[in-house]
DNA sequence: AAAATTTTTTAGATTTACCTAAAAATAAAA
DNA sequence: TTTTATTTTTAGGTAAATCTAAAAAATTTT
């Protein structure tokens, strides 16, 4: 059984192996929010467990054994945060902290009548897919809303951010999941969208855009 | 802010606080399932910190602070307990260690909201009252089983015992919250105690009888 | 009230997850 | 291909919560 920190080193490597295939040591550092030297600490004890491959200066990769253990905590902490969000009212932005927590409860039992009590959603308030208790989930494939070209169009199914900053953003500008928008034109200068949705138009920055995924797009 | 260690410490010497003024470190030790030496330190940690009151070898007390972080923390167990057994289905004998955990989640939010899911409840499935969000709750005047006397009857309205093996040992028996009793011999050899339940004529040892917490008693 | 027992504390170690500072390996630039 | 810069690791140390063994205080027994 794993500590509260090893599932949380083992999460970020899972997120962070989504990208790069060997995992570096800094960037581990800068998501736990800690120094390389206490990473490299880490690292050492993941791989005595079995939970990593680690060649000096190489970085690491999960095995198949601390895959199944970061998906585990992936689908407590998306189930959690569906929780928050249907049961308890909480909005898409808040809820990330708390699951941060909730998803260290060790009860089998407790995720599998969770989940069943929540109707085995298939994802999160912020549309990541939720692995099922064997650990599958369907691969989505999302377009990020920064590579549509002018006279795409597509629903928003996703974010790549999950701060409160950013998403409380998206609220207000009415950008949620589900929507449909159409990509009207994209400014040279500073390479923000012009965007059409709700019947409105609006311009986004680059940077908001570069975290909004967009699926069932089509060519004009 | 405290560590997960020490709420745990804060509510067993409140729990111990019920029964005795001043609480003991060998007592405090064999709850936490710890040595007299580890209390000790963090005693003197608490007592920096201001959650209790502290003289060498005399015990602590709670401060009015350290009551307050534990009733806290009591509430919030109890609250998932309700959520255990009511929203997931738990047995009533199968909720106590998750609730252990779920406990030290730090959310003011969070349960002011599971509060309100679950319709503001005052007890927990084992009778316990469950505090508001200042704090307060009932004092209820419970009598244990064992005191009654022959010809008594009343209502079993809670237990003073939450192991597993004790609550599925009652469900058994028929012996369950809200359930009437009525008290018809003691035997002289063991203490044990013939009761009504159900139309039906059972005997329970001292021990459960010990544990078994009855209200609405009216003699004869 | 002295002796024996129990309870509590101190002293010194251990483990986990961190840290800083410096050394070593790797990658990038001149 | 050296030099420079970046990344990673090692070495040695800290704080939290625990431990064992032994000393000190309090309590109980005789």
């Amino acid at each position: 059984m794993q500590s509260f920190t090893e599932e949380n080193y083992l999460k970020i490597i899972y997120h962070l192996s989504e990208t790069s295939n060997n995992v570096q040591t800094n960037a581990i550092a800068e998501q736990m929010q800690t120094k390389p030297a206490s990473v490299t600490d880490m690292i050492k004890k993941l791989a005595d467990k079995g939970f990593v491959d680690y060649i000096k200066y190489q970085g690491v990769t999960l095995t198949e054994k601390g895959k199944n253990a970061a998906i585990d905590i992936v689908r407590k902490h998306r189930l959690w945060e569906v929780f928050l969000v249907d049961k308890l009212n909480f909005k898409w932005d808040e809820v990330h902290d708390v699951a941060e927590e909730l998803e260290h409860i060790k009860s089998v039992a407790l995720i599998e009548r969770l989940d069943e009590f929540l109707g085995f959603p298939k994802s999160d308030p912020h549309g990541d897919p939720i692995p099922d208790k064997n650990g599958r989930f369907a691969k989505t494939q999302f377009t990020k809303l920064i590579d549509l070209k002018i006279g795409d169009s597509g629903t928003i199914t996703g974010v790549s951010q999950h701060s409160s900053a950013f998403l409380k953003h998206l609220e207000k500008l009415g950008l949620t999941l589900g929507k449909q928008i159409h990509i009207n034109d994209v400014t040279d200068f500073d390479g923000s969208v012009e965007i059409s949705v709700n019947g409105k138009q609006i311009n986004i920055s680059r940077e908001v855009a570069k975290h909004i995924l967009i699926s069932n797009n089509g060519k004009n």
